[in-house]
RNA sequence: GCGGGAAUAGCUCAGCUGGUAGAGCGUCACCUUGCCAAGGUGAAUGUCGCGGGUUCGAAUCCCGUUUCCCGCUCCA
């Protein structure tokens, strides 16, 4: 984790959740309410922000003749899930401590025992369980808990300040949210809001492959909400109970998979470097081998250098046949794949990556913001707030000024913003002094603005700021357009 | 879920041991402008997070609750 003071971080995130309502990036979900922890909105500026990240993964994900796109929907059949694991792995059953406050999952806590300790406990139960040997202990021990945790944990010491019978009561936190299918809210009826995106992709694997006459390896990208009943939200995006998610699942034949595995690696780390983030702010991490989800062979994470510490934005997992072998076995419907060439028929092994959306909003967010010493009219120095947004993914693109209000220049202005707007967003501001309406801008990170000065009424050019250097350039406005679809967009 | 801190105008905050709410910045209008935020005049804005209680009277005291931040825990 970080090694900043604790009092830097909280200051840096306290200024960038300020400026993001002030400005328009986001707002608290149901704030004239009070709030609904863990959820937030986005404004006007953040939707585009938004959508420029998104739209720029879409188009460096699918504009490639091997990925396919597609949109599930959020309400799947209540089989997926347990397909999946999610039904029975996303239910920790959680312990509280009374004296020391220390928390557990029940199954880490039992697991941790030693055989002695168990054999001990099993004896204090019923003492018949005395005579069963080791493996058999083992075995009981792990069943259990599940029939009757109450009077097992009853005879185990905290770890933490070693008190016996101080534990709550096992507690089960499903991590989906759990409504229902029309009007009867029983247990036939349950559907859950998707946890992840990715199912929606798995169970379509074959739909998709034969509408589009793909070959194998290939992709399907989908982007969209996902839904975690987190039991603590935290650090403003980072965790919330709604999020989206940009998921791109890679079928490929077994045995190609390690290749393909460090392929995709290598393209999602790139993606990030190439919209502006610095490497030294990116980290891989592996998942240890003894920790991988029940899926997966191989995981690594690109990791963001957040005010908080390292946090994940993106998982790269290589999820064997699992998923898909798992839906063939729970649907009695067949996933496996036909090669044409040789002959074989197999299930497809998937690379997976998966990106938040939200959690890159929040990493460019967190990497464009500056604070830089500028000059004044008068020649001191002051700060300057900038948000050095990839031109891309900025909000607004390009800002128009008439200098003054007078002498026929916010007729022009006016004539040039409605030139541009068919091309670009664009934010016009005519009020208080220029120098002001420049820094307006570095705030929410637009790229360029456009003045219009007396010069311009005699000779058609206008200057063009640009929000990182400062510098004006002179341009003639009927240049305008090419000039800056240029820079903007081509690179 | 536990512990600690916080919540007053859009933002940052002041408001003492209870006496019907303030500043700066921002916003808006008009004037002024001559290229990097603080020229002038005027204006709008708050059930003091929410709900109870004590009191003649609560932003202030008490209880509950919600949200945010920090730490723990958790993060298939």
């Amino acid at each position: 984790m970080s090694k900043q003071s604790p009092s830097t971080d909280t200051q840096f995130m306290d200024k960038l959740v300020s400026l993001c309502k002030r400005r328009g990036f986001v707002f608290q979900s149901s704030e004239i309410y009070g709030g609904l922890n863990g959820a937030w909105d986005y404004g006007p500026l953040g939707v585009e922000l938004l959508r420029n990240i998104k739209e720029a993964w879409w188009k460096d994900m699918t504009h490639r003749q091997n990925i396919e796109g597609l949109d599930a929907a959020i309400l799947m059949h209540p089989r997926v899930w347990e397909a999946s694991g999610h039904v029975e792995n996303f239910t920790d059953p959680m312990v509280d401590c009374k004296q020391c406050k220390a928390r557990y999952r029940v199954d880490e806590l039992l697991n941790g025992l030693s055989i002695k300790k168990q054999k001990e406990i099993l004896r204090q139960i019923d003492e018949s369980y005395a005579r069963l040997n080791d493996v058999e202990i083992a075995a009981l021990f792990s069943q259990l808990p599940e029939a009757d945790p109450r009077s097992i944990l009853k005879l185990i010491n905290c770890p933490n300040c070693g008190n016996k019978g101080t534990f709550t009561e096992a507690r089960k936190f499903n991590l989906m949210f759990k409504t229902f299918v029309g009007p009867v809210e029983d247990s036939s009826a349950v559907v859950y809001l998707r946890p992840e995106t990715a199912q929606g992709i798995f169970v379509n694997f074959l739909n998709v492959q034969g509408a589009s006459r793909q070959k194998l390896p290939f992709g399907i990208a989908q982007i969209g909400k996902a839904f975690r009943n987190e039991i603590n939200t935290k650090n403003f995006l980072f965790r919330t109970r709604e999020f989206e998610q940009m998921e791109m699942q890679f079928f490929v034949k077994p045995g190609t998979d390690d290749q393909w595995f460090e392929y995709w690696r290598e393209q999602r780390m790139n993606w990030f470097v190439r919209f502006g983030m610095p490497k030294e702010k990116l980290q891989w991490h592996q998942h240890e081998p003894g920790k991988l989800a029940h899926y997966a062979k191989n995981a690594y994470d690109i990791e963001f250098k957040f005010p908080f510490g390292w946090g994940e934005i993106e998982g790269i997992h290589n999820r064997t046949d699992f998923d898909l072998s798992r839906h063939e076995q729970y649907s009695g419907k067949g996933m496996k794949y036909f090669d044409e060439e040789t002959k074989e028929k197999f299930t497809p092994y998937i690379i997976e990556t998966s990106a938040g959306a939200s959690r890159s909003f929040m990493a460019f967010l967190v990497n464009a913001y500056a604070e830089e010493e500028a000059p004044t009219a008068e020649g001191t120095m002051e700060t300057r707030v900038v948000m050095k947004f990839h031109p891309k993914l900025a909000p607004i693109k390009v800002a128009v000024f008439p200098l003054v209000n007078r002498d026929g220049m916010p007729e022009i202005a006016h004539k040039i913003e409605e030139d541009l707007r068919t091309h670009l967003p664009v934010f016009y501001d005519d009020s208080g002094a220029v120098g002001r309406r420049y820094r307006r801008q570095d705030e929410i990170g637009t790229p360029y603005c456009i003045t219009i000065d007396s010069q311009t009424l005699g000779d058609q050019t206008v200057t063009v700021r640009d929000r990182d250097t400062m510098v004006q350039e002179r341009i003639a406005s009927d240049r305008l357009v090419s000039y800056l679809m240029d820079r903007i967009y081509k690179f």
